[in-house]
DNA sequence: CTGTTAGCGCTTTCAC
DNA sequence: GTGAAAGCGCTAACAG
């Protein structure tokens, strides 16, 4: 234990008297005579020999290294499509750099340089600006749940169309007749906004009224949504107009219950309730936090990083929809 | 745009007509004639260039990058936990490299090998084997929430034994005559277990019977659980001998809520409730899930951050506690 | 199949 | 002050 430094390849040659490049071959796999490999990795083994992936980087220009951005982790959708893509990034022998924009188009634009920077071996994003055209060309990107305008980036995300569709077909067959739509938006545009054209066709198709609070995200969500339901209350006899729900995400689903539970509604007795995304309880028991359409996370997850490792090979599919499923989750009769 | 290579320093030096180094000393902060700043400035912005910090990293060693090991994200503790560390790792202009271990020492492990490899400049864990003999030594480690029997590694937590003893102090403040504690704990030793080691030094004090389930965690903690208060109702009156629970964690006061829920018994009027954590509600608005010991996990986190940058210039100071807040969130009456 | 060697892009002496 | 040059630890091309 005299030398303080990280032991190199040059004494991993030493200590087993052969040349660098037998030792460079033995570590990445390349054939050698038994003898020297067994001589080198006993070398490498006494003198506890890991390679410097920032020499390695700087040689083949490859980082083993994915970058993912998102907002933050602080919604269990986010939290979920994280650890996921974790997982996945774990398996396939990379590692995971995180950056949690907060939605901040400066910061997110930060984060694409800093990983530029840094070599990336690939983009994940999940961002509320345009960030394509700050991608060097070099680095595969793609965009998870969101798209662009101004460039054909390849994109991954849920059949938010066809959930959004589903969920209505589910209320209807659930006995409801005037299902509403409720949820905010992103004033960027991405694919959950599908769910609401999703929801949108579905009346069409089935000839009813689309009833919808459909607004730009706000601080003020929650009081918003609750003076659009009393102001579907009949003023006599407080019945609502409506008898189902279907919300762009399961906390707005969550938040809907809650107000509904206040004006002394019965879930789902007097209004059915579907939300978006399968967000479970927190509890140790495996139940969903309201009736959904779950998004499949680890196909999703799987899907994005397996692409971005191929983007090199072959080109990519400007866009991947991976179905979703209705999941029971209290909110409706089953 | 003729090329498809990243512009090198060398790029830029030729482009300024300086030499490299200068173009090195720009970049670096260091003092350089006026002349010669502007021209590489200007050279640098017109071919767009970009340290590599992967070639920076080999001359530096100094990757400017924290490692984080948690064992996922699905919990909002971890999740949220993860979130602080990454906004205070780009605060301080590092990248965050997140390690999901899944609480599997051999992942565990790996990741720390994986960390030593890309010469990260310090490691940050939440690990459930003690992996401080497997970290060299000359890359900071900082151990959340735990601690090794066989290295006196840096530590940093919640002071876990004082939210303990708050918990049962309040209960009583509350009216509780008999508060108990429930809890599961892991079998690798932890800061958490100061937590019973709270309740029953709280115990000791008010000359309580120190009632409790605290048992391995397994996969039927809910049953557990649910049997546990089963066994404290009287058979006949069905009354329950315990009014005030102490919960590990607010998913343990989850499961608690929602058992005596099924079994009748009013929260908080029969039976109050202080959890552990901080667990917010999934709801646009801010309330907690249970009335709770909040950890301060923005300021744990740049404490986590703050010691390890510094840990080459100072030593460390062994444990670090910070000190934690009762909150109301409904499950106590105030 | 192995040894030698040139450089990846950068920082940092060292002369000037 | 600036330029030239050595070298961080590794890979890959080349000669043997």
């Amino acid at each position: 234990m005299a030398k303080h430094q990280a032991p190199t390849m040059k004494d991993v040659a030493r200590e087993a008297g052969v040349a660098l490049g037998t030792v460079s071959r033995v570590i990445n796999g390349i054939t050698v005579g038994d003898e020297y490999k067994k001589k080198v990795e006993a070398a490498i083994k006494k003198l506890n020999y890991q390679v410097n992936t920032y020499a390695r980087g700087l040689k083949t220009s490859q980082t083993k290294t994915l970058t993912l951005i998102i907002p933050s982790l602080a919604l269990p959708f986010y939290a979920n499509f994280a650890y996921e893509i974790e997982q996945q990034t774990y398996q396939h022998g990379r590692k995971l750099i995180l950056c949690c924009s907060n939605g901040i188009p400066e910061k997110e634009i930060d984060y694409i340089s800093l990983a530029s920077q840094s070599k990336t071996d690939g983009i994940i994003a999940l961002t509320y600006s345009d960030i394509s055209n700050q991608v060097p060309e070099d680095i595969p990107l793609i965009v998870f749940d969101r798209h662009f305008e101004n460039r054909s980036v390849p994109r991954i995300a849920s059949d938010n169309f066809a959930g959004g569709f589903l969920a209505i077909e589910k209320l209807l067959e659930f006995g409801c007749t005037h299902p509403i739509f409720i949820g905010y938006h992103s004033d960027f545009p991405g694919e959950a906004d599908k769910r609401f054209e999703g929801f949108q066709a579905a009346c069409k198709k089935f000839e009813l009224k689309p009833t919808f609070l459909y607004e730009s995200d706000d601080n003020d969500s929650y009081e918003t949504l609750y003076n659009f339901i009393v102001s579907h209350q009949d003023k006599d006899t407080h019945t609502l107009d409506f008898d189902g729900i279907f919300a762009n995400t399961d906390l707005e689903a969550c938040a809907a219950v809650r107000i509904l539970d206040d004006l002394n509604y019965s879930v789902p007795a007097d209004v059915q309730i579907i939300g978006f995304d399968g967000t479970k309880k927190f509890l140790p028991i495996d139940e969903y936090i309201v009736s959904t359409i779950v998004q499949p996370l680890p196909a999703l997850a799987k899907k994005c990083v397996e692409m971005i490792l191929n983007a090199e090979n072959e080109p990519l599919p400007t866009l991947t929809l991976l179905p979703v499923t209705y999941e029971y989750g209290g909110t409706t009769i089953k």
